[in-house]
DNA sequence: CTAGTCACG
DNA sequence: ACGTACGTGACTAGT
């Protein structure tokens, strides 16, 4: 048994894939090291996790193989290469040199055959293999105590694959990868593979019939126009099976042996990274000097660094008891988990901070669990205030951890959302740093420390701890300069009533997630996926040319260029093939309708079906979206990974999607949408006597506006005119204007502008609601909502036309917009209190802008129902009726 | 990473 | 005379 680890570096992918991954950074010498950094960061963190014994790294001959169009006339000698990333291509070998780690390149081979060959050398002699790459045509080198550590997202950002994970995830073997590709292709290597199969396809043929050969012996039970395809193309799919192996038997004069890791010259290494400026990496050789001053210390805390002297590395018993005294002596704790990824919900904590007082501080790494059964207590006590950024990640942790997080009182995420709703990112370095500035010498110094995106697992253990350290100290000492902010604002009631309870029903949400009959979503899938290949088989066929339909540029070509459809609108890069276009082109050409199939049946597909059978927790069978509430300027929620809210309704083709959205064995779904909820805001706000006076006789509102539009009498309203009036009455909620009513409805700008007219006329307190709402505006330099929630709008005071208008624009539509999700914010608290005062089983699970979503137990159907009307109706009052539809149903899909 | 496109309210 | 609807997020291609 050799238990020797080598780890083999695909140096070309990496330094790639650094490249681009990080910004184009310079260092103080001109020279871009963005992807050395990049590369440097990752073999420290491997070397670290891993220990290897032997290392190496490869790297395709003389020259790096550019993988992207823009290189490809530098790789046929026609172009000079970008500096930037060939200058690191050269570097990077003086780096190994003073790592004493050997860069291998062949010539005529590419370094994934290199590494093959060296996988095969190493495991021969039955050591553990570790390629990392950011390459995944190295999965087929997976075998036996051969692993490949892929990156994800970024750099460092890395997945192990042996053959069980591989197989867990893609459900075929290293081996089949090659036949994979084979089919797949791969246009950066000039594969040609089989016309029309990708990743989808291909997988489903390979687990199908194991392999090229299985699928040409079985070719009889595959249909339709992939099998012709496959037929064809016949002779292409073996040859990119041969093009797409690796090579694993390169003659290499070198043993293993010659590989072995030895430690760096320090003084030499130190010396490079003064060259290259990389000072995190100086701080690795020598931790203790150069220690960057904890930037709080002097002139926020009165003591030394507590974190890092008081507390002992892992709380023990006595720690935990001294956290829950020091918070019930001063009543309040703020607290923050680190966790590396993207999710709270599916990330295990690394560590846990909590602070009690100006001078508490604690740290805890190890048996975080042990550590949080015995804060269940403080936690959950309502009593004791919660403080934290962006609390909503701690609720979801401590909810793993069965704690229900009471008390929550300050969340600075959420108070900065108020204050700045139009923040691009609420940072907690860059909040502090905002609220200390004239503390602190030079921005410049402060975005040192900590701007960037960390990764936890990363940083030094003490890093780490000083971070947690800077993290709470700045929550705690921005708390009341944003309280005042709030009072100041006239925001703390809107913040304490309805944002900060909000947190908790979003956390709530996150975590039941909506559940998913995953069989139905693949069936539907089947059934795009035939239909996207015909399609794509007809609209090549008519064009007469293979080319990639998907590839906007591509399409462009085909049909301006190729087949001379006439041009009706441009991009900055090209032409224009949007819907729009699409549109006018139909009656030209049969191929345009088909397009737009193509666009359509491909969206539905890869967006909705493949991506939400990518969300979906295998544990619990359901999606959970994460609901983000500072992003929407104007108030309202937003909805990621997956986006719950966009999910098709307009087509009926789409609408079917919402048939996979089900429930609970017991439960129901009951929907509940609120009915022109801001037409009806409008009048509110408006004052509009007309307006109000039509909610209030209950009339249908487009109806009445086209009686007004086009004179004639509500009897006589057409459905083309109720139509246009619907378009009106949208154009007035976003800021009106001629041109892109017009556009919208397709007629002559001096007709919508007689619309606008005859509309503002009658509805004249609107007239009067639009200026006055713009003067307002400009002179204090906000809107605000009816809760008083505020949208600075600097724009209108802009000398540029387009910007002021735009400004304008924002100025109608925020407060019209923001006062609906006032509303349903509100509406949200309150059925949710009464749910839980009532102990009932019903959950909200969702709200889509205007709409609520309830899971409800069977029993509780009627008194859910009866909840949610009075609830949403009455949870603000406005000077007309608000009206609540509700649907019950088995699926989303019913729900209409 | 950006641009283009398209899904929703 | 300006050139145009408001608010989001996901996916794909190409840089």
């Amino acid at each position: 048994m050799n238990n020797k680890k080598i780890m083999i570096l695909d140096g070309n992918s990496i330094l790639f894939r650094a490249f681009y991954a990080l910004p184009p950074l310079k260092n103080k010498n001109g020279i871009y090291t963005n992807a050395l950094y990049g590369f440097l960061s990752m073999l420290y963190k491997l070397l670290d996790e891993y220990q290897p014994d032997y290392i190496c790294t490869t790297f395709d001959h003389k020259k790096p193989t550019f993988r992207h169009e823009r290189f490809k006339d530098y790789k046929a000698g026609r172009a000079q290469a970008p500096n930037e990333l060939v200058m690191q291509f050269a570097l990077i070998r003086e780096i190994l040199d003073v790592h004493k780690i050997r860069h291998l390149e062949i010539e005529g081979y590419e370094a994934d055959d290199i590494s093959g060959t060296l996988a095969r050398m190493a495991s021969e002699k039955d050591m553990n293999v570790y390629l990392v790459t950011s390459d995944k045509d190295y999965l087929q080198l997976v075998r036996d105590k051969v692993n490949v550590l892929l990156t994800k997202k970024g750099v460092t950002n890395i997945a192990l694959f042996n053959q069980s994970i591989l197989f867990d995830e893609y459900g075929i073997t290293p081996k089949q990868f090659i036949d994979l590709k084979g089919l797949m292709g791969d246009s950066s290597d000039n594969i040609p593979g089989v016309k029309g199969v990708g990743e989808k396809i291909g997988l489903k043929l390979i687990k199908e019939y194991g392999s090229i050969d299985g699928i040409y012996e079985n070719i009889d039970q595959i249909q339709g126009k992939l099998k012709e395809k496959l037929e064809s193309e016949k002779v292409q799919a073996y040859m990119s099976k041969e093009l797409s192996e690796i090579i694993v038997d390169l003659p290499l004069e070198l043993s293993i042996e010659e590989l072995e890791y030895k430690e760096p010259d320090k003084k030499e290494l130190l010396e490079m990274y003064k060259e290259y400026d990389f000072r995190l990496f100086m701080s690795r050789i020598k931790p203790d000097e150069d220690r960057q001053m904890n930037l709080f210390s002097d002139n926020l805390s009165s003591t030394e660094d507590v974190a890092t002297n008081k507390s002992s590395e892992t709380i023990k018993e006595a720690g935990i008891e001294e956290i829950i005294e020091g918070s019930k002596k001063t009543g309040q704790m703020c607290l923050k988990f680190f966790y590396d990824g993207e999710r709270a919900l599916y990330a295990s904590p690394i560590a846990l901070g909590i602070m009690t007082s100006e001078e508490r501080v604690y740290y805890m790494e190890e048996d975080l669990k042990a550590a949080l059964i015995g804060l269940k207590d403080v936690l959950e006590d309502s009593k004791i205030a919660k403080l934290g950024h962006n609390i909503k990640d701690e609720i979801i942790i401590l909810n793993k951890y069965d704690i229900c997080l009471n008390g929550i009182s300050f969340d600075t995420m959420i108070a900065r959302y108020l204050l700045e709703p139009s923040e691009a990112s609420y940072n907690i370095d860059r909040l502090v740093y905002e609220y200390h500035k004239t503390d602190m010498q030079t921005e410049k110094d402060f975005l040192g420390s900590g701007v960037k995106k960390v990764s936890y697992n990363e940083l030094e253990k003490n890093q780490r701890r000083e971070h947690m350290h800077n993290y709470l100290k700045g929550i705690w000492s921005i708390k009341s300069p944003m309280e005042r902010q709030l009072m100041e604002t006239d925001m703390d009631n809107l913040y304490k009533e309805v944002e900060l309870p909000l947190v908790k029903i979003m956390a709530s949400m996150e975590i039941l997630g909506f559940k998913i009959n995953t069989d139905e979503l693949k069936r539907i899938g089947e059934k795009l996926s035939e239909k996207i290949s015909v399609l794509e088989l007809i609209i090549q066929e008519m064009a007469g040319i293979e080319f990639n339909i998907n590839s906007p540029k591509q399409l462009g070509q085909v049909l301006f260029e190729e087949l001379n459809l006439p041009v009706m609108k441009k991009t900055k890069t090209g032409y224009s093939t949007d819907v729009e276009v699409l549109e006018k082109l139909k009656n030209q050409h049969p191929i345009i309708q088909k397009i737009i199939e193509y666009r359509q049946l491909t969206k539905l597909n890869s967006t909705y079906v493949e991506g939400l059978l990518n969300v979906v927790d295998k544990e619990t069978g359901r999606v959970h979206s994460s609901f983000k509430q500072t992003i929407a300027s104007t108030g309202r929620i937003s909805s990621t990974d997956p986006n719950l809210q966009n999910i098709p309704v307009k087509t009926d083709e789409g609408r079917e999607l919402r048939k996979i959205f089900v429930h609970e064995e017991d439960y129901i779904l009951i929907d509940a949408d609120y009915s022109q909820i801001e037409l009806r805001v409008l009048a509110h706000l408006s004052d509009d006597k007309n307006l109000i006076e039509a909610f209030r006789l209950g009339e249908d509102i487009h109806t009445k506006t086209a009686s007004q539009v086009f004179h004639v009498p509500k009897e006589e309203v057409t459905s083309t005119m109720r139509g246009r009036a619907k378009a009106v009455n949208f154009g007035i909620v976003y800021g009106i204007s001629d041109y892109g009513l017009s556009r919208d409805l397709d007629i002559p700008r001096k007709e919508s502008k007689q619309y606008i007219e005859n509309y503002l006329k009658f509805f004249s307190g609107v007239k009067k609601y639009m200026d006055d709402i713009i003067r307002k505006g400009k002179k204090d330099g906000y809107v605000e909502t009816i809760l008083g929630r505020r949208r600075y709008i600097p724009e209108l005071s802009s000398r540029n036309f387009n910007i002021r208008a735009f400004g304008e624009r924002l100025a109608l539509n925020t407060p019209v917009q923001g006062t609906a999700a006032d509303i349903i914010k509100k509406a949200m608290i309150n059925v949710d209190h009464e749910l839980s005062k009532r102990n009932m089983k019903s959950r909200l699970i969702l709200q889509v802008h205007d709409e609520l979503i309830v899971e409800a137990y069977r029993d509780e159907v009627e008194e859910v129902k009866r909840i949610l009307k009075e609830e949403m109706e009455n949870a603000v009052p406005l000077k007309v009726p608000v009206i609540v539809d509700l649907n019950i149903g088995e699926t989303w899909y019913d729900t209409k």
